[in-house]
DNA sequence: GAAAGATTGTTTGATACCAAACTAGTTTGA
DNA sequence: TCAAACTAGTTTGGTATCAAACAATCTTTC
């Protein structure tokens, strides 16, 4: 147990002493959404200039190598549930960087296409992308590969 | 470069071919988002039958273990901005598992205390987070270390 | 001791996300 | 073949999160 030595941060509670995180310090969940956090709106002051919202980088990367994907693929390759996607494949259509077709031998869906200024503007946010992956990267250094296997089986084996 | 052995994943696209990651598979805030959002939402269905809400169990666990620690201090030890606490401590103190007691040098603000009955659920949830808690550290094995030290890293450094 | 600046908490307005219920198509199996 | 079961996408309702702007109150500085 951790009662031996209380972990603490170097902010100040009201008692004038140091903040106990007690058992929390010791939760991968705790850390995953801290860092996660942190991570997530570096991204977004880095990406805020531009018109392409950070949100969506992954679909419109994912869509780009993967011409014709359908919304429910998407939502798979990406993580996200498929009534997350409606809405942001929406206002992608309607601001002219995605293009859907429909499908001939399915017609509940559709095929996805990034346009010319969707493959545009996905270049300007991998630029921003690839700078704050890079700031990640510096942070891990040669532990990057064991992170990875490590995200991706959290991801993978959590139920 | 990844050209040389594009990544895939399992799920099929239209085209009828594999998916392709691309260069979202070497970005660590990718996997980052997928890890964290996977654990979240199994917290979450872990713990969807207690009546305390999974997004209060960091909050009232350092409640209760720093009793009379004020907003802001909460906020800068949970990693939340302080407009995302507003709101989520009002209702803890509305459901009665928190109370707020005025501080007398600084009327801006207010000390928080765990109720008894606060503390009895937070007891509830401790055992479902611990149980959550301890399927992440099956997954990462004896990596343990290494990762929760990555993650404090990149969330006190990324920027 | 008073004006200028900093800090605390709240409000308001966005984005991101999920899950359940629904609609409209597709597939299966008796 | 056609009803039952399944699947794709949308809608609705809920949680979580931030940031900017604001009011109240402290603190600092001259």
């Amino acid at each position: 147990m951790n009662e031996a030595k209380p972990l603490r941060v170097e902010t100040e509670n009201m008692s004038g002493g140091d903040i106990v995180l007690g058992k929390l310090d010791d939760y991968i969940g705790f850390h995953l959404r801290l860092a996660q956090n942190a991570s997530f709106r570096s991204f977004q002051r880095k990406t805020g200039q531009t018109d392409l919202r950070p949100g969506w980088f992954a679909l419109l990367s994912l869509i780009k190598d993967n011409p014709g994907i359908t919304p429910m693929t998407l939502s798979r390759a990406s993580g996200r549930d498929k009534s997350t996607l409606t809405p942001l494949l929406r206002d992608m259509i309607r601001d002219g960087f995605v293009e859907k077709q429909p499908i001939a031998r399915d017609r509940r869906s559709y095929a996805l296409f990034a346009t010319p200024e969707g493959s545009a503007r996905l270049a300007d946010l991998a630029r921003h992308a690839a700078e704050h992956d890079r700031r990640l990267d510096q942070i891990v250094g040669d532990q990057k590969a064991e992170l990875l296997n490590l995200l991706r089986r959290i991801a993978a084996e959590i139920d």
